[in-house]
DNA sequence: ATCCGGAACA
DNA sequence: TGTTCCGGAT
């Protein structure tokens, strides 16, 4: 592409700063597809050594086909996401039974094997049969996001679209091969998750994120924050015109906030309050225990959602130098209602005292 | 302690 | 479409 400026400076870039490594230089599509799978969720350092030992051990694919699985698994030890190791194992099986022994030449059909997604079909594709379709790994995404100012969430799935698009939009049509390397070698070296090294880059002049100041928000990755699910059930303990509090303290929500004696369980768990240690401790001051089914609250935070149910605890008045004894010696406070009144409490705890669904 | 990352599978 | 798989780097 003669009017391609990003594809010649990467080219270009590449040709200075390539690193030499084995699997290069090649193109063999067992040795390339050897190494990709090795390379999956793996830096290059940490690979090497099993990429040699795995070609030293199974020179073609059919020595891999053949091996004991036992004997794959015991190369790959110590590399993680053992799944790979399998799936390479099956597809050189695969590529034995069914393509007889030769790899397929095509991107289409080389995503039909066991362990070859997008990425590595597009690898082997560019890479051993000059195939121009672009790859794209994490490499790619930074580059393509930071150069052209792309802010859509890389971890969508229309996001890998729109990147597939605009990364085939500018491969090299006469050097696919050498170009998917340099961008992932680019990504890899020249602008890196952290400090990028934008000074002496030299598509800086045109990178929409250097000249706009936001190489540091680019890329997207809006953060797959697992909701995790919490079951909480709160002691509100009344005592005459005083209550059981608790001021929350740190590594947890509603840091510096009150709320109420709480035991909490990992797993949802019906009513089950007679296995609850309070229970034990308060049984002290003989109290009237209700428990009403309908105060159960689901409450919903960025990455977390809490079932809350309240149980009330009626303790007669008599026993409220005991009860602040023993709130004391359990970290806790007897506040009175005014008291309550004016401390913070969490959304969750203002819909309780105030009877809101 | 948090970030990073391809493919399979549900 | 979301979750799971692993180890290393920071």
């Amino acid at each position: 592409m003669n009017n391609n400026h990003f594809a010649s400076i990467l080219l270009d870039w590449y040709s200075r700063h390539k690193r030499d490594l084995p699997w290069r230089n090649t193109k063999e599509p067992y040795i390339i597809w050897l190494s990709e799978v090795i390379l999956q969720q793996t830096r290059v350092a940490q690979g090497l050594p099993y990429f040699e030992k795995f070609l030293e051990n199974f020179p073609k694919v059919g020595d891999l086909a053949e091996a004991p699985s036992d004997e794959v698994m015991r190369l790959w030890q110590g590399l993680g996401y053992y799944s790979r190791a399998r799936n390479l194992h099956q597809c050189a099986k695969d590529i034995v039974a069914i393509y007889e022994g030769k790899f397929p030449d095509n991107y289409k059909t080389l995503l039909k094997l066991k362990g070859v997604g997008s990425y590595t079909a597009a690898a082997i594709a560019s890479f051993a049969f000059d195939e121009p379709v672009a790859v794209v790994d994490g490499n790619v995404f930074r580059v393509l996001a930071r150069y052209f100012g792309i802010s859509t969430d890389i971890a969508s799935g229309s996001g890998k679209k729109e990147f597939e698009k605009i990364a085939n939009e500018h491969i090299s049509k006469k050097y696919p091969a050498e170009y998917n390397q340099a961008i992932m070698e680019f990504g890899s070296l020249q602008c890196t998750p952290n400090k990028p090294n934008c000074e002496d880059c030299p598509l800086k002049l045109s990178c929409f994120a250097f000249n706009n100041g936001l190489v540091n928000q680019l890329p997207v990755k809006v953060n797959k924050i697992k909701v995790k699910e919490r079951y909480f059930t709160y002691f509100y303990i009344v005592c005459g015109d005083h209550v059981v509090i608790k001021q929350r303290s740190g590594g947890d929500i509603w840091q510096g906030l009150y709320d109420f004696p709480l035991e909490e369980r990992k797993i949802a768990h019906a009513n089950e309050f007679k296995e609850l240690s309070i229970l034990e401790k308060l049984g002290l001051f003989d109290p009237k225990i209700h428990f009403n089914p309908e105060t159960r609250f689901k409450h919903i935070l960025t990455h977390q959602r809490i079932f809350a149910n309240f149980a009330t605890f009626v303790i007669d008045e008599s026993h409220l130098s005991k009860l602040q004894k023993w709130a004391e010696e359990n970290g806790y406070e007897l506040a009175d209602f005014p008291k309550l009144e004016s401390v913070g409490k969490p959304r969750l705890i203002m819909k309780f005292l105030n009877g809101e669904k």
